[in-house]
DNA sequence: CGTCCGTTTGACTCATCTCAAATTTGGTGG
DNA sequence: CCACCAAATTTGAGATGAGTCAAACGGACG
């Protein structure tokens, strides 16, 4: 079952049934809360993957540091993610509270038995897998190929549509890394981000909310923004109809 | 048992028993043999999903082309590799043969059921995933910090790993990709990659070998290689213990 | 009120991109 | 085997987006 996305109607009726047992959230409820301050470590990069995590409040920086200092973040985890799935040995990156945080913990073997055991379980944690490559690879277009502009605007609007997601009208967004860290997260200089944040006030796309300012941004135009953003759906399609031989585009 | 990266010796036992149903690469074995002329294409990004594939010989790259037409290279696959695993509905990326390449098919309904119903394929499906999933962040670290030096001497040291763990002594690389290629997979120009190679030639790291020149390269200093490629394995220990709040280091 | 830290702004530099042309390679047909 | 073409690659020269270094700004807090 591991490999098919959706559960079957029988399925669901079970997981129905047993739901604290049948599905990963359940699986962590049974476990205390632990609280991390800002700016603690849940782990590092290089520990022994002993644990898999729930974040149950808060976010946290997921990130690398290079031999010469420079860190690299390769994502943000916010309520509801699960944290330590896909490794083997060892944790690839250090994981570090942005804000206050609260998270359960289960033991990886606990974790690997329980979801070996279960139907229901292992769709799910497929799902969040898929997701999760997802998001890096969308990354990866985002480094390898936009501007400055395009990668703050990528960055705003999938906050935008998670908090739309997440039911709220208000397209006021809180931002509770610094600067720095939306800097390493996007491949750019804390400069470049702060100009390009200026930069879009300027065209009135987005707006720096009065009180605790510059950590709550309002965006005023969402589809400028998602313009910006660039990645207009790519375009498979023509690349599809049009496949000549040697019609490689430019860079 | 989906979650654990290792069989025991049960199942090592028998796996040998079994061996032709019970290996990933078994399970594709009994697939017939499909050829890909050069420039062919596997499948398309937004296709839906419906196989998996086995690279039986040959190279393909995986690709996303963007509205503008900017093509972003997310990946090269080769003999011995699988692809269409951790996806949902559809192809994230589109793959295209490099090579005169051989694959073997396997509908991933039938896939996913014959993974589900196997312990010993779950693990083995696992480990490559998470593979994948590292490959993914290594290049994602490239591509937000990297210069372009770093990234082709990263490249190539990867390759070189690859025919040192075939078992190759000659460290004379064979590149089936263009350098177009190259360049839309390191984030870089044609231009960039063609006189960064120049570069490495000159400082006799590498050299172009005579006859089939330009897709075959012979590294001279792989030590060299290694110091350029600028990984000397990161270094998340000095970050454990200098640990003080503010000590962001630059860009 | 003064210090600290995060952020913004300014001036200048530089790595990489762009545009353009020269060169090499590989294939094709005579 | 050679001439020739098309594609891939290399090389050159100039433009530029983002980086670097440095200073000013602003809110938070004791």
């Amino acid at each position: 079952m591991f490999l098919s996305s959706y559960a079957n109607a029988h399925q669901v009726a079970k997981a129905a049934l047993f739901k604290e047992a049948e599905s990963l959230h359940g699986l962590f409820s049974r476990q205390p809360i632990e609280h991390l301050a800002v700016g603690q470590s849940l782990f590092f990069e290089g520990d022994e993957a002993k644990h898999v995590f729930e974040v149950v409040e808060g976010t946290l920086r997921i990130f690398r540091i290079l031999s010469d200092g420079r860190r690299v973040i390769t994502g943000f985890l916010y309520a509801g993610d699960i944290v330590g799935v896909s490794l083997k040995e060892r944790y690839l990156y250090s994981a570090e509270a942005i804000t206050p945080t609260k998270i359960r913990r289960i033991a990886r073997k606990t974790f690997d038995e329980a979801v070996s055991d279960s139907d229901d379980l292992r769709p799910e944690i497929f799902s969040r897998v898929c997701d999760e490559m997802a998001a890096v690879q969308d990354q990866l277009v985002l480094l390898s190929s936009k501007t400055a502009e395009e990668r703050l605007c990528t960055f705003l609007l999938k906050l935008l549509q998670r908090t739309i997601a997440a039911g709220n009208r208000d397209t006021t967004l809180e931002l509770p890394m610094t600067r720095q860290d939306m800097a390493d997260y996007l491949g750019l200089t804390i400069e470049t981000v702060s100009r390009t944040i200026t930069k879009l006030i300027g065209k009135g796309v987005v707006n720096v909310v009065n009180p605790a300012a510059r950590h709550f941004i309002k965006i005023e135009k969402p589809g400028m923004l998602a313009q910006l953003a660039g990645d207009d759906s790519e375009c498979p399609e023509m690349h599809r109809d049009l496949m000549v031989q040697g019609d490689r585009r430019h860079h």
